[in-house]
DNA sequence: GCATATAGTTTAGATACTATACTATATATT
DNA sequence: AATATATAGTATAGTATCTAAACTATATGC
């Protein structure tokens, strides 16, 4: 039986996967399309391809190459192979496809008032949960343990050793870690 | 865009959706089965119809009515017809079905303490957003307006005029409707 | 050079999804 | 009482999604 705070969750869940799949019904999406060009209009340049948006949304990559496939024919996504590594193709929301995301935002979730506690509590709740399933990746560059701030308008990746524009800070990364437990 | 509250949210139930598919798909189910098992397993017994599982997921009945058929088929769920409204068929869980859905919720969201911050937050957040959407239905009897205490191990639904066995008070109904704003 | 890992595609078969039309029962209106 | 309207559920056709498995191609490690 869920306890207390797992009800809870369990309908606040229900309740976004809900306006979710209404959103992207009256675009003429299903949720899965809503996922991907939600996901890709928040992941950084390390994270853009079919392989990350598979392990986020956790399904098999066959099943997402195939409505990824669509998704370009349709013209909301556009795909572009990586010059530096020829196995990686990168994908990129088309002006199509964020005025289409862009119209289902309407219909989601609206936020009147930034309430601290909720946000914390939320936040909380998020990394406890990450850290209970070992789940590193796909948080936000300026959480994760290997950034590292630098002088004018970057940040450094301590990973990949490359350095960043400032915004991209806040973009999700699919080789996100948390910088220690106890922060 | 996002701002910083939605980015969260939509990354908490993004983690929810993820988990789900995977708990899933280790019992051989597709992501709908499971919220519907979780579904009835929370609701109470005005709300465990075909019809108030279309609303709770924001799916037309006929994809639910089809899905239904094939877990029945499979003994994960039981139909029976109700007596006062011909036009209705109650749904319920087998034991299998019960069986079924613990072994999920094992692979699900674990909790480990119960912040007391992080639950007001989650359930202030809930409130705020289905009082922004006019989304009244699917709450706990206790929070809604028709809540009455009554003696003994019962309680008064004033929307029907019975009275509900005291443990039905934390099931969620597709009636429920919120005391007031201020609350 | 070879084994292994990773990124992505393709195929087949099962399932889910929407839209529409349909039956049956309940409720409201005249 | 008769009629209209609303509600609960089913059935069908066509499309999209999903998994699993086999496949190509490139990258990495020994």
């Amino acid at each position: 039986m869920l306890n207390n705070i797992e009800i809870w969750l369990e309908r606040l869940s229900s309740l976004y996967i809900s306006q979710m799949r209404q959103a992207a019904s009256e675009q003429g999406f299903q949720l899965v399309n809503l996922e991907i060009l939600q996901y890709l209009s928040i992941c950084n340049d390390y994270s853009n391809t079919a392989q990350a948006i598979s392990e986020y949304l956790g399904q098999t990559k066959g099943s997402i190459s195939q409505t990824l496939k669509i998704m370009e024919q349709s013209g909301h996504i556009e795909r572009r192979p990586c010059t530096k590594d020829k196995r990686v193709i990168r994908l990129f929301l088309t002006e199509k496809g964020q005025n289409s995301l862009q119209k289902m935002s309407q219909h989601m979730v609206q936020i009147p008032d930034e309430n601290p506690e909720v946000l914390a509590g939320i936040k909380q709740l998020l990394k406890t949960w990450q850290h209970n399933h070992h789940n590193t990746g796909f948080g936000q560059c300026l959480s994760c343990k290997y950034h590292q701030t630098a002088g004018g308008q970057k940040f450094k990746c301590e990973l990949t050793g490359e350095y960043l524009p400032l915004p991209d800070k806040f973009k999700i990364c699919r080789e996100h870690e948390f910088e220690n437990q106890t922060e």
